[in-house]
RNA sequence: GGGCUCGUAGCUCAGCUGGAUAGAGCACCUCCCUUCUAAGGAGGCGGUCAAAGGUUCGAAUCCUUUCGGGCUCACCA
């Protein structure tokens, strides 16, 4: 319709005015509720070619229109805009048609395939909070990008090498008398978690005595035996050294299988896994090339950098002067390995924290300065960090979030809040499990995907299953009520056949919500942001719980009228159960 | 010091490429259950959109400056 509008604008101006005014400067919206009427032209644009006030050029304008567009019922003039009022018989059309659409709102095959990379955990300990928000971003993310019509590749790279997993090693060798996830009834994640902390007690304790002893204390963190110990580990375990190989592998797998008890509870997963442990490597050759090239310059000291001069960056180290890499080095050469796997890949998405926001933009230079066009393709998902009421978290203070702490416990909330008000008879105990589970989780998922990804947030738990607000169990609660209104008229053998039908105000508020889906994924898919659906769906839920008390559906006396709002609650269960799961939230028949 | 980013109601957040009187929820106050799930709805209170300039028909939105928060500029990852 809004398309038909602005053609409608053009045609009128070059037929009153003689004007030719392109597609771009007709601005069309939707009114707003204060107002009469359903879309608004901005008429300011037109001023200069009808030469006359904005008034009369939009009472003009609308005259026009109005008599040559079927649909316009009728249109008011306030100050320069031009108000239309749509047909409301028009509005039933819509509805029809996204009522017999299958997939509404999503998109047939783009053709494109994007690599949308998220999680990228280290295995020395659990997941934290700021995981979760990756996690959530990243897999919801990827949805979207589905419903788009891409194909997409999710993955992870898994940073299982370098001092600090041998930080965990050694303290496990040191301390742990042969602990294992089995022997102590510990998730593998959490028990080498457990080690890594041990050592950093043991390091701290070290460091005193050294300290105490008369030692500066940036030289006594170079000089403890037990961080002198875990760094011989590294080399050891560069070397390839069976024992240490071994321990490594071990342990690794531990975490592997904790890691996948989180995935799980998350719903996340992934397609492709790479392994820093593969890939450290990779790029060194790349490096060399380049500096052969004379793309990159070599310093006296034989390290190696490369020029941003051309940019506001300062220039980046590549190679060390030992000729080691750093992890940029490393990050360049699984980009390149990731594009030379899957050709036809057209975007390649980083969800990383924004604290990474410089190193990915110095990442994308490079590989751009090095000649590869599809660099414009990749994109760094920034996002902030999350604190907590009480303050910030910060992992060296030990007030970290634990992941699945987290998520226990707020299902442990949704239990007993939903134990107390929820509609449980008929289910059994495993039902009511996955019940709590689904609202728990539902809600923490929302709340951190309800908010723009790039700003920092703050995390309020109970606030996140609140069941009033713009939170998940709010919108899980009113698809609940929708399947059972519907099943309530099933049984009383209410038909949902409708021929003619008048639509109210309210019923066409939530049709034109409802019109709003497809370009709300559209949306969602060029910013990659789950939030826009998000609020989306929570306009939706508000418009329509307004409709829905207004008006008792099934003691209606027009059987059309009954009819017709059963599909367009119908409907609004779809779409909402449609958007809910671009975000991974489940949402339940019945709660 | 350089770069990036954010600052909207007491709190948590929306506000699309500039458009009408700035929008929700929470909290607080008043109402509404002989209606299909009241985990709801109606209304009230609450804002100099951090501040000052500028651009124009028109600015929370764009530009400049200032103040304030965050991140970053490692031969760490």
């Amino acid at each position: 319709m809004e398309n038909r509008l602005i053609n409608k604008v053009i045609e009128g101006l070059k037929h009153l005015y003689a004007a030719d005014v392109d597609a771009k400067q007709v601005q069309v919206q939707q009114t707003r509720k204060d107002f009469a009427g359903d879309l608004t032209v901005v008429v300011f644009p037109f001023l200069k070619a009808s030469k006359k006030g904005p008034e009369q050029t939009a009472e003009d304008l609308g005259a026009y229109i109005l008599e040559h567009t079927e649909e316009v019922e009728a249109f008011n003039v306030v100050k320069g805009f031009l108000n239309f009022s749509i047909d409301p018989a028009y509005w039933v059309e819509v509805f029809d048609e996204i009522a017999t659409t299958k997939n509404y709102g999503h998109s047939t095959d783009s053709g494109k395939t994007v690599m949308v990379e998220y999680c990228s955990p280290n295995t020395n300990k659990p997941l934290h909070l700021g995981h979760l928000r990756n996690n959530f971003l990243g897999y919801s993310v990827a949805n979207i990008l589905k419903a788009n019509g891409h194909q997409v590749v999710k993955t992870q790279i898994i940073n299982d090498r370098g001092i600090h997993i041998c930080k965990s090693m050694l303290a496990w060798q040191k301390f742990g008398q042969g602990e294992t996830p089995e022997s102590s009834g510990t998730k593998g994640d959490h028990l080498v978690g457990k080690y890594y902390v041990a050592f950093d007690k043991a390091y701290k304790t070290e460091i005193a005595a050294l300290v105490a002893g008369g030692m500066a204390q940036e030289v006594a963190e170079k000089e403890a035996p037990i961080f002198k110990e875990a760094q011989a580990m590294l080399l050891k375990w560069e070397e390839g050294d069976e024992a240490i190989r071994t321990l490594w592998k071990t342990m690794n797998t531990w975490v592997y299988e904790g890691f996948e008890v989180s995935f799980k509870t998350m719903g996340v997963d992934f397609d492709e896994l790479y392994y820093e442990s593969d890939t450290y490597l990779l790029g060194k050759d790349v490096v060399a090339d380049g500096l052969a090239k004379k793309e990159f310059y070599q310093k006296e000291d034989g390290s190696v950098w490369a020029d941003l001069s051309h940019t506001k960056l300062d220039d980046k180290i590549l190679l060390r002067s030992d000729g080691t890499s750093v992890y940029i080095t490393q990050d360049i050469g699984t980009a390149i390995e990731r594009y030379k796997k899957h050709t036809d890949l057209s975007g390649l998405i980083y969800t990383v924290g924004n604290e990474q926001n410089h190193h990915f933009k110095v990442l994308f230079t490079i590989l751009e300065k090095l000649g590869y066009k599809w660099a414009k393709g990749c994109h760094h998902l920034s996002y902030g960090m999350i604190e907590l009421p009480e303050g910030k978290m910060k992992s060296r203070e030990g007030t970290v979030v634990d992941a699945d702490d987290l998520m226990e416990m707020i299902v442990a909330d949704a239990k007993e809040m939903t134990q107390e008000r929820g509609h449980l008879e008929g289910m059994n105990e495993a039902q009511r499990e996955e019940l709590y589970s689904t609202i728990g989780l539902g809600g923490l998922k929302y709340f951190l995907l309800k908010v723009d990804p790039k700003k920092g947030m703050i995390f309020n738990p109970a606030e996140s299953i609140d069941l009033n607000g713009n939170t998940g169990p709010f919108i899980q609660y009113a698809h609940a009520r929708i399947q059972s209104l519907l099943k309530k008229a099933e049984q009383l053998g209410f038909s949902k056949e409708y021929n003619e039908v008048e639509i109210n105000a309210k019923e066409q508020e939530v049709i034109k919500l409802m019109n709003n889906y497809p370009s709300v994924i559209k949306d969602a898919g060029v910013a990659y942001s789950p939030a826009i659906v998000a609020n989306y769906i929570y306009d939706l839920v508000k418009e329509f719980n307004n409709f829905y008390q207004t008006v008792s559906i099934l003691k209606e006396e027009d059987k059309q009228k009954i009819a017709f709002r059963l599909c367009l609650s119908e409907q609004v269960g779809v779409i909402v159960k449609s958007a809910m799961l671009l975000l991974g939230v489940h949402v339940p028949d019945k709660m």
